[in-house]
DNA sequence: GTTGGTGCAAACGGTTTGCATTTAC
DNA sequence: GTAAATGCAAACCGTTTGCACCAAC
């Protein structure tokens, strides 16, 4: 069982898993194609999205699929939150502690095997908030 | 500001909306159009997605997004937590009680306004833990 | 030499949009 | 009568895929 695939070492995986590492903006799958793209002017859009996935399998990377409607790509994998605007989109790490596991807290799963809970945060980046100090139409947290 | 648009109450979104809440299955907009269509066999797709932005807008449906994914709607307004099936995205509510509230523990927000969270479990639904009974793959939780 | 990976381009699928027509108000 | 909403079809856009060639092992 979970028969690992064997991957071979190309240079553009090695160098789209460094660009991503490199980042602390959790890119789309198009940002990160523009920016390897300056070490490697011959990659293609389809080898960006393979190697995201293939990076995401073995657990190398996070795929943030929470986002909007891009799925956002995160370099680093240790335990932590996310806040996205909701205005603009942008998402920023959160280093914080829960004191409960919401998983635990769950009473009728109604015969789902419960595996994991996604928390995250919404709000109004730095950024926007200067835009629009008062009260935009603003979207709804989402359950 | 938050300038109201004069809403009128077209056969189309009253049966829309009718339908979604008779649903406890969180439809997608595709989905949904195949029911209403049984009533308005005239009504077209596109009629049925400006009404659900229209619906979610004025906030009398919940709009379930994951990017990557389609989006799945929910008559239910009131607080309740959802649990999607990782492998056949499958959504089911969940009727339970955090004794906390997570946004009240983000210590270091870095300047963003924190609104509100999001939480969503993931795992998997019955008839997808008989089809796989084993250890699939399996998604990683996503933060 | 084998087989996984790449580049390219075309296909896919969910969603949005332009436009002429209809209809709620 | 006016402006919002509809039906239809085409466009859009993020993502996936088929295929011939290339390269890691």
């Amino acid at each position: 069982m979970n028969v690992e695939k064997r991957r071979r070492n190309t240079p553009q995986r090695k160098i789209i898993h460094e660009e991503l590492c490199a980042l602390k903006t959790h890119p789309t799958a198009g940002e990160l194609f523009e920016i390897v793209r300056r070490r490697l002017p011959r990659i293609s859009l389809g080898t960006v999205y393979r190697n995201l996935e293939v990076l995401h399998e073995d657990g190398h990377i996070l795929k943030l699929e929470t986002a909007g409607t891009e799925a956002r790509f995160d370099g680093e994998t240790h335990e932590h939150y996310h806040i996205r605007c909701t205005s603009c989109g942008m998402i920023r790490d959160l280093e914080m502690d829960l004191p409960i596991n919401p998983v635990d807290h769950v009473t009728d799963p109604g015969g789902f095997q419960v595996e994991a809970c996604d928390i995250r945060f919404l709000g109004t980046c730095p950024a926007c908030q200067e835009i629009t100090p008062g009260d935009e139409p603003g979207n709804q947290p989402i359950h």
